[in-house]
DNA sequence: GTCATTTAATGACTACGGTCATAATAGGTT
DNA sequence: AACCTATTATGACCGTAGTCATTAAATGAC
């Protein structure tokens, strides 16, 4: 159907510009008159597509979603799982820094409303399925032996992740001091989930 | 100066009734006006105390340093540092489970306005101070010995504990839980700090 | 007590996020 | 084409956070 089409089109130009506005004058500078301005479209479009004006960056957390497909391809051959999983999650801090602004505010959205929801957001699961399914996969290859569940051990990594990002946020720290210190957390965690 | 308790006053009496009504009611369901209303004052005169309604969070995270205090002093002639330091932050988790709603926004604004204002808040600051001096002391009486450094150390332990209080708020977890889960993790993290 | 000055209180006003009833339009049906 | 229905666009409108010029009050000097 055309229709579909179209409504995704839009909403992919709302979420650029709005994007673009925001990285240019920072999130509570911009209004959704001038996003919408910018579109060439009514005000009142915009929540068609978005409920909230903090939405477009919950969309953005959700659109990390792709990036994250990406580099599991990418790094699908490695043989050792923790070598493999260490890689996505560096390209994942990696793009989180080349975009580090909106990205922070962006983790903020996502966190704020995985509280207020009571549940976690789909970009946060998202990256607990994928690392599941890396996990399963390695155990099943008899790559990874561990006494822990799948589950389990997908969720302390994510816990790990996204400490570092909520540190990240904090200290204002550079690229490179996040990455040491990620993987020192990360060696950490592991040392208790594998048992080979 | 009459001047300087009358205003602490206010703002405390603001304070106060807007918790009362964010108890009551939810915090985005109550309106500056009503808070004034409650207390007998303008509109206006709340700017005048808070910048922001956001603020009222704020304003609670830091007044929970008193807390902080209050701990400290009961817990000052337990002997070992670990012991004493999980005394102290066990009292505040527990503190945070029995006001768990406003507590968990409070976190929120606290992490975001600091992410924001790209530096620490009041509240994240004097936590990392006063686990320093424990911390200080503790090797100064010969009771802890480490290679590192005491801001490294406490910064490792306010990162546990945010990390938990940060779960916390996702996973909508019982007091008896979380706790166990900051105690596993601190117990990690000591065994990298304490080189008796 | 009176005047001057600094500080606090106030509510009309502004700007913006979000709603909603209505208008426009696309797709399908005959 | 003519009509009907479901979907999308729209901007007037509403409620509220936050501002600000003005008023009121407190403090201090004489």
């Amino acid at each position: 159907m055309l229709r579909e089409a179209r409504k995704k089109e839009l909403k992919e130009k709302i979420f650029l510009q709005a994007l673009q506005l925001f990285r240019d004058k920072g999130f509570e500078q911009v209004t959704v008159q001038e996003i919408t301005a910018t579109c060439g479209i009514g005000k009142g479009t915009f929540f068609n597509y978005f409920a909230k004006k903090e939405d477009i960056l919950l969309y953005l957390g959700e659109s990390q979603i792709e990036l994250l497909q990406q580099s599991m391809e990418k790094h699908r051959n490695i043989d050792q799982p923790k070598k493999q999983i260490l890689h996505v999650l560096d390209d994942l801090l990696h793009h989180f820094s080349s975009h580090s602004e909106l990205m922070k505010l962006a983790s903020m959205e996502i966190i704020k409303s995985a509280s207020l929801a009571g549940k976690e957001s789909k970009s946060v699961q998202q990256l607990h399925r994928q690392l599941a399914s890396m996990i399963n996969s390695a155990k099943q290859d008899g790559k990874l032996h561990s006494r822990w569940e799948t589950d389990i051990i997908a969720t302390a990594i994510v816990g790990v992740y996204f400490h570092t990002i909520l540190s990240w946020t904090l200290l204002e720290a550079q690229y490179s001091t996040i990455n040491e210190s990620f993987r020192r957390q990360f060696d950490v965690v592991w040392e208790g989930i594998d048992h080979s």
